[in-house]
This record gives structure tokens, sequence and C-alpha cells, in this order.
DNA sequence: TTGAAAGCGGTACCAA
DNA sequence: TTGGTACCGCTTTCAA
């Protein structure tokens, strides 16, 4: 194992001793001495200068001028004690924080999600905000909508698959969140939404499929809780497209996510009598091609399988696998949009459609 | 494109307007107000009582008994008020936080780290602790530190990729944070470490592969910048493997993901003169492995593949890809481990071997 | 140019 | 059983 150097806690610099009698059990702390955080009031101390003139230099104050040696003996000292500021004394005092609080969606996220999050959250750095995912695991709307509103944020993104109510909406506003959304299949009362409408993938899977000439199309539903928000509209989608097309039908097909879930659909699926699937998204329909083929089925001449998300992992079984390509929309773009309606807080919600899809026509379909 | 019902922003549903009828100078507010947020007094006043008692009955204060009818006209108040406690505000009169920081991480994390986090998550908000993930985005370790120990968490949690140095670690302790812990392939001065050796996962491959009687060994490195702390030490462990066995050797392969750059690399194959190839991970393997056959090599007879971390969909290509797989130690165990240290912040810092690796043999080697 | 002091929203001690 | 009040760390008038 690698050797720890020892480490000796530095004993405490500033003995506080001007605490008034009132002390009490401050002094509990056992023996390795819980050294006291350093406040401005340290630093003030110990350039010399009062707490005012500390705080003018930490934050730059352009009201007011320091002279230049006094600005340098307060950096020194600020830098000698490793002080760093309070953030919550601060935006106590200040009465709002520059904090947009993001809850990590409960169900894992693919590239796509990740890598529009990551650039959202680039984005609104650059405006100086804060942006803090925020663990809610298994709070109702209501009482995470309460849990995140202990922080004040001045903006929350919320993954709507926490089910955000109008109820909770109205927390987070009266306690003073600025600007909040949605940002998911679903939308809130209240909330601005930026509405990823999963029926398009759905819809659109289901017209290529009736384009290509298929007429008894499954749709895969995957098992695992938690996708159903996602689910259950791409189903939808699917069917809504279908209606319109004569003599065409949608197959309800549940699969859970592994080969022997997806051998026992392979087995019977002739009986299903289907011609083409759209399997949720490119995994699950990877995984069912690959049974369908184990289990003899041509694809795509007796069946037809289109996935979504376009992962590049589709593009390498045999036949490459069709996929419904979709576009979240750019993390600068929402950033901007967040930040507007935070400096403009009476506007009214708006929904903003925000996912593009298209079809990546290959040779599964 | 489906029909987004026109929205019209449902008129606002509880029109803040009906201040409860005794309200008093909160009147001071103009018309629809942006109705300042209530805070413990607004409570107090409209419940007749004092702040302190206010304090007393919503935190079910155990030292101080509150006769029912004023419990409940407190509860009463607070709840009509939309009352939500300002978590800075209590933290800073308490003089420390429950939040554990996990700054996120840089690089986009798979199903595996997913799955770890979110059981992390769940352990730690069992011990009350609040799990916070924050964005850091391109702040070197020092400052990155500086930002976060701004919060006074009394944990982090870093995944090291963000370069945490003896530095960082110093600056969050001297902040009052209890416990600092880094969380990956490196570690840092002063901190515990949860660490994830990845040498272990090359090793393993390569001693698979040697055992499989394959003596030139390529090995991919991913061109993505961010993989570099795990692909490097991945190689590296490789490397050893091999140097304890006669008359082998190691080709390092630098690999974009996408299909052009595997394609070029299969092109040259032949004249690589290779008999295996451990190619970082899963999604590496099967991009390359189905480069290769596209190219005429013959799957594991000329050239053996294996990849890492056990991805399901790696047993839907044909071979079935061989792999590393790699065990997360639990969430829970972790969440224990915080827990003592934050209890017991003298201790001095431990390292811990947290990888397990295990090579599930399938066809592909 | 600098300092004194009020106060942000809660909590907890002490007195009533 | 309740209320008064002194803080926690920081910013920001207002005076000096």
């Amino acid at each position: 194992m690698v050797q720890i150097p020892k480490q000796q806690p530095a004993p405490d610099p500033a003995p506080d001793a001007p605490s008034p009698p009132s002390d009490p059990e401050q002094r509990d702390a056992p023996h390795p001495v819980p050294h006291s955080v350093p406040t401005s009031a340290d630093v003030a101390r110990l350039a010399g200068v009062s707490r005012a003139t500390v705080s003018y230099v930490l934050n730059n104050t352009s009201a007011v001028r320091i002279s230049e040696p006094t600005r340098r003996r307060v950096l020194e000292a600020a830098k000698e004690l490793g002080y760093v500021p309070h953030a919550a004394a601060r935006s106590l005092r200040a009465g709002h924080t520059r904090m947009v609080l993001m809850p990590t969606p409960q169900i894992p996220v693919g590239p796509l999600f990740s890598q529009f999050f990551s650039e959202l959250q680039w984005a609104l750095s650059r405006f100086d905000y804060t942006v803090v995912q925020y663990g809610s695991l298994g709070l109702t709307g209501e009482e995470a909508a309460r849990a995140w509103a202990e922080l004040r944020p001045v903006a929350v993104l919320a993954p709507d698959a926490t089910a955000l109510g109008a109820r909770g909406v109205a927390v987070l506003k009266r306690s003073g969140a600025k600007a909040v959304f949605t940002l998911g299949p679903q939308r809130a009362e209240g909330a601005h939404a930026l509405l990823m409408d999963q029926r398009l993938v759905g819809r659109s899977a289901a017209e290529h499929l009736l384009a290509r000439g298929r007429r008894r199309i499954g749709v895969v539903v995957p098992e695992e809780p938690g996708l159903e928000p996602f689910a259950r509209p791409r189903l939808d989608g699917a069917r809504a497209a279908v209606r319109g097309a004569g003599a065409a039908e949608v197959t309800e097909l549940p699969l859970g996510y592994g080969e022997a879930s997806a051998a026992r659909l392979a087995a019977r699926w002739r009986l299903l009598g289907l011609d083409a699937v759209y399997a949720y998204n490119d995994e699950y329909a990877m995984l069912l091609m690959r049974a369908l083929q184990d289990a003899g089925i041509r694809v795509p001449d007796e069946t037809a399988v289109v996935g979504a998300d376009d992962l590049m992992l589709g593009r390498l079984l045999r036949p490459r696998l069709s996929s419904v390509r979709i576009e979240l929309p750019s993390g600068r773009g929402l950033a901007e949009l967040v930040h507007r309606v935070v400096r403009e807080p009476g506007t009214r919600p708006e929904v903003h459609d925000v996912l593009g899809v298209s079809v990546v026509h290959r040779e599964s379909s």
C-alpha cells in the first residue's frame, strides 16, 4: 500500500481569545484541535484593518477605493490564513443566490443527455451561475420541491420524471426561485417547459416503417421501471402514426434488458405475425435484433428493426441498425433562456418544443 | 410534427393575492407583488408567537415542550404561508452543514459508475447527508477546491480527474471539510482515497490473453482527451503483466471513437503482426472487432479481442466479446466510511483499493 | 480611505 | 411553556 505521510493538524493559529464569557462548549474539541475556520474577521485582525475593508478588497468593490498598501496587506493576510469566503453567509446577506439547481435525474442518462447537460452547465457558468445537481431520492413532487427550496436557488431545472406538480412549482416560486423549468417529456403547471415530446420519436419510427411498406408493427416497451415516462409516449406516438395509416396496427411488446427476455420474445415472434418492430432505443433494438437473428428470423426481410438514439454501437451489428436520431437543444440556448427568465421573472411560462428527430436509415429496415 | 397543444399559460391557479386575514404590515407590497419570501418571523407573526417558538415547533426540539394548541397554530401558519426554512441561514447558525459535495466528473461516466454513484447517494441520505454535485468546469485543482470550499461541505468526494492536489485538499480541510476523499485512478496527498487502480484492468486483460497463448498484444488507447487518466494506467498494467512473461510484447494503439478511425487501424492490422488486442473497454473493443472482421481478420483465430466493463451489448456481437468485468465497491460501504471519517476527522488518510476485476471469457479470445 | 454597526434568517441559551 | 436576544459570517450604508 501507498505510504501516507504523517499529517499534523496545524495548531490553532488565532486563539480567538476575545471570546466573551459566553463560549462554553466550543471547547469540547478533543485533542487534534479542529482548528477553526478563518473568517473575514480573522483576516481583518491579521491585516490590522476592519472587516469592511477586507470585504472591499476581496470583492474589488468599485464604489470604494482602497489604498494599495492596505490592499496588499489584506490580500496577504487572506492568503496566509487560507481564507475562503462563506457562500451561505454571503448569500444570506445578499438576499439571493446565483445557484441553478438541477435535481439529479432518477434514471441513468445516456451520452446524449450527458453531453447536453455538460454543455448547459458550461454555458450557465458563463453567466456566472453556479450549477448544482441535487439528489432528491424518492421524494414526491412537493416534498422534493420543498427540499430544493431550502437552498433558495435562483432557478430550478427539473427533469420532470420527478413529477414536479403545480404545487411543487408554487413552492419553488414562493421560495424565491425566479425561473422554474421542466426538462423532459411532461410539463408542470406554472413552470416553463423544455418539452421533449417523446411521442415524436415513436411517431417518427413508425412513419419510417410504414413508408417502408410495413403494416404490422411491434413496439418494444422496456420492463425496467423508471423508463416509463419515456417509453409510454414513444408507444403512443407510434400508435398515433399508425392510426393515420389504413390497415396497419401496433402491438405492444414488453421486454426486459437482458438476453433471456429477448430470447423469450423472439421464440414467440412468428406467432405475433409482425413485419416490423420499433424497439424503444438502440440498446433494446440491438438486443432484440440479435435474439431474432438467433431464432432464425431474417432482418430486415421478415422483420424490420429500428431503434432510437443513433448510438455508434448500432452501426456495428449486421445489418446495421436503423435509428431515430434525437437532437437536443443547445445548452447555450437554454442557458440564455434561463438567464432571460431570471431577469424577467414576470414572463408567463412558455412551452418550448425542443426535440429534433430524424430517421437514419441503415440496413435493418 | 405533433401538434403541441397551444399553450395558454394557465392563469396563476393560486392568485397569491389572498394574504390571510391577519397579515399586518405585509401590506407594504405594491401591486401583483413579487411577494417576498416568507421567513420564520412571518410565521411567528401570523401564529401570534415568537420566532423562538416557531423554531421549536418546526424542529420538534425535544428539550422544549410546546403546548398542543400553540403547536398547531404554528404549523398551520407555516403551511398557510408556504414557509420553507432557509438552509443557508440555518447552517450559518449551526456552524456546519450536512452537505457531501461531489464534483461532477468531467468525463462522461458509464452505467457502472452511475449505478455506484446512485447507490452511494442513497446510502448517504440514510445518514442524513445531502449529496450535491457541483460542476467545476475547467478549474484547476486549487481553484476548484476554493470554489467547493465556499459551500462549506462537511465532506468532499472528488473524482480525481480534477487533479485535486495536496494544496486543494488543504484548502478544503481549512474550510472545515471533515472528510476529503478522492475517488478514481489517482490519489491526493492528505486525502483519503478510494483507489480505483486501473492498472488492474489492463493487467487482468493481458494476463488472460497470455494464458490463452497470445504473445504479441496490442493495447488500444482512446484518442479522446479526458480518458487518459484511465487509459494510461490500463496500458501500464498490460505492460507490467507482459513484462513478466518471456518473449511477449505490447504495442500501443491509438484509436478514435468512430468507424473511420477503426477502419484505418484495421487496414494496417496485418502489418502490426499482433495476435491479440485489449481494447480499453467494450465500446472500443466492439468497434475494433467489427472493423477487423470487415477487413477480413478472423477473430479470435488470427487476433483475440478483449474489452472491459462487461457491457450487455458486447454479448450481442459474434463472436461474443470477452471482457474484464469491473466491480466497484458498494455505495453503502463507502457511505459508512465517509460517515465514520466525518465523526472522527482526526483519522489519518487511508488508501482503500476498491477495484475488483475478473475476466469474463467468451468467444472473442 | 477606513471603520462602526445594522441586519440577512435561524437557533438556542436564559429568563420570565 | 414561551419570549427576548445574542450570535453565525458577510455586505453595505453612513460617518468619521
